[in-house]
DNA sequence: TTGGTCAAACTGTAAC
DNA sequence: GTTACAGTTTGACCAA
């Protein structure tokens, strides 16, 4: 049975209410699921008497229930959204490809049919849904299955969404550090080549030197062999920081983070 | 009109 | 059995 609400100052969620299990697998019988929960929602829109129907301009609802993260999500939900328009999110038709959420003034009409035709159609969020979303993920990256249901019902979203955007939200994330790291590890990559062509240099230097016959103690007062105890990438690695001012001791999956466990630059 | 980009949604797999 | 994740597909949108 679902737990309708209209005109809300407050949510009653209790596990159960709703006629999805909790537990929402991603195996074909999801899709099922999903289907039987747009049934059920399209039944109360039938009762428009009993529909749920968020609007910004009215109180978001107020989730208090649970504890810790659930009381955050709570508050997050509260909170005022920046813009007003509808967090009822629509999907995109393929001939009216206006975005809706340009057109937040205008109340979406859900009840238009969410398959042409066995084609999946778009749906875009709102900028109300996506602010909600991103303020939750900020807290946290993940969600247990009551706060997927809370921000579910909160949204007028399916559950399977919600947890499809945090998917999604986490892939950007992990993709977005890939391309930082990646950028750093080209400037130290960069770096590494750069000092090791100088090092080639000081060894044949050391070589040139050592061969015309001076004296060992003579040619050992060279910086380039005597002063320097450890090559420069290995220094920086010894200091936690190199030349890109990256700290490489945090860093521990890259080649670069851990000093060579013994280290002599041997001249023959 | 078309190609590129973004994001929602899907699929298969591995870890627990 | 459930969930997260990587990879992929697909639709919407935008600029040239």
């Amino acid at each position: 049975m679902v737990h309708e609400i209209s005109c809300i100052t407050s949510l009653n969620l209790s596990l159960g209410c709703y006629d999805i299990p909790i537990k929402h697998r991603l195996d074909p019988q999801d899709h099922d699921r999903d289907r039987d929960w747009e049934r059920n929602q399209d039944k109360s829109r039938q009762q428009p008497e009993k529909r749920s129907v968020i609007k910004l301009d009215q109180p978001l609802p107020s989730l208090i229930l649970g504890f810790g993260r659930d009381q955050d999500l709570a508050k997050l939900i509260q909170q005022p959204l920046p813009s007003i328009g509808s967090v009822v999110s629509s999907y995109s038709n393929s001939t009216s490809a206006k975005r809706q959420i340009d057109d937040s003034s205008k109340e979406v009409d859900m009840d238009r049919d969410e398959f042409d035709g066995g084609a999946r159609k778009k749906l875009r969020l709102t900028k109300e849904q996506s602010f909600v979303l991103e303020e939750s993920f900020k807290q946290h990256t993940t969600l247990n299955p009551k706060e997927k249901l809370i921000l579910a019902k909160s949204l007028n979203l399916r559950p399977r969404q919600v947890e499809v955007w945090f998917q999604n939200r986490r892939a950007r994330t992990k993709l977005k550090q890939n391309e930082v790291e990646s950028a750093l590890l080209k400037k130290c990559c960069e770096a590494l080549t750069s000092d090791n062509l100088r090092l080639k240099r000081e060894i044949q230097q050391l070589k040139d030197i050592k061969s015309s016959g001076l004296p060992a103690h003579l040619y050992m007062q060279f910086p380039a062999a005597g002063n320097r105890i450890m090559c420069p990438s290995c220094e920086r690695n010894n200091s936690g920081f190199g030349d890109s001012g990256v700290d490489t001791t945090k860093s521990s999956k890259t080649p670069y983070a851990r000093a060579p466990k013994s280290h002599s630059h041997q001249i023959s």
